[in-house]
DNA sequence: CGAATGTCTATAGAAATAGTAGAGTTACAC
DNA sequence: GTGTAACTCTACTATTTCTATAGACATTCG
């Protein structure tokens, strides 16, 4: 299961994805439009502040608006941002590899062999799913409407 | 992640998996053999015991046993009895689905899609793994060995 | 200036994790 | 039929993580 927080992380880049490029938008209209509890999300937006992902405005007017294109955004880029790593074992993450102290040879290890594979599979639909793909079927809904 | 339990679990059934089918091993050998505290292994061959995956028999010379083949048991259903639902998602879990109620209809979710994704990914890996699969390596490298 | 907005740190309650403890039960060996 | 070696069951505990909440502070706009 991803935390809580984490889904609350996805949801507000969808928002901020979903508004004007140059219009940053208020931590408060966030929180109302995802039913996210506001100092709560305060913590989460800060977090994706200091790893590069959204940039803020502070003051009057201000806000947070996306750093870079949501296309550019991957679902696994935040998990691990927000959740840690993305494998299911220590001795498989990518980013915060730890040696399993408990089996001798990861060569042997029968366990992890199969969880590579659940890893990978994983990976490749984490971060190959952006925000710009989480807001897409809601647009090509919208365009559908206006075509018909 | 996967708990350390549902690791520990894992590598008691392919302890038991490898041993003569009708000879019980002692929660003591498996827990020295795979470097387990016993106590601790008490508990989780009990609860694999009540959702009849392992049998087992008291006093002397007893111990656990599997109690259907190990090409039946997958790695799905062992972390579902110890560490619960496959899904990252509660809304997505299929033994223990839960709504999401801070998202307004699941057809429309735009996190959802992604996730049901990764869940499906990931079950296809583990129901489709078993504890014979697990410790079939080894034995495919012990017959090398006496083939050479 | 002053009000609105983000920033930062601390705190706290609840739940999950990873064990530990110990009394109880069963079954084999003798 | 007793002793002992094994499993059984319940309860307890320490640590960490999750999900927030609180409040003082800093910045910017009008």
């Amino acid at each position: 299961m991803i935390t809580q927080k984490a889904k609350y992380a996805l949801r507000a880049l969808t928002v901020l994805a979903d508004a004007d490029a140059d219009e940053p938008v208020m931590i408060s209209d966030i929180a109302a439009q995802q039913k996210i509890p506001k100092k709560f999300l305060e913590q989460i937006l800060l977090d994706l502040k200091h790893h590069g992902v959204v940039a803020s405005r502070r003051g009057k007017q201000g806000g947070y608006l996306l750093l870079k294109p949501a296309q550019t955004i991957t679902f696994g880029e935040i998990l691990r941002i927000i959740d840690g790593p993305i494998a299911p074992l220590p001795c498989l993450s990518i980013t915060a590899y730890r040696r399993c102290d408990d089996c001798d040879g990861e060569q042997n290890c029968q366990i992890r062999h199969v969880f590579a594979k659940v890893a990978d599979a994983t990976r490749k639909v984490l971060f190959s799913t952006t925000i710009a793909d989480a807001i897409a079927p809601k647009h090509s809904a919208e365009v559908t409407r206006l075509l018909a």
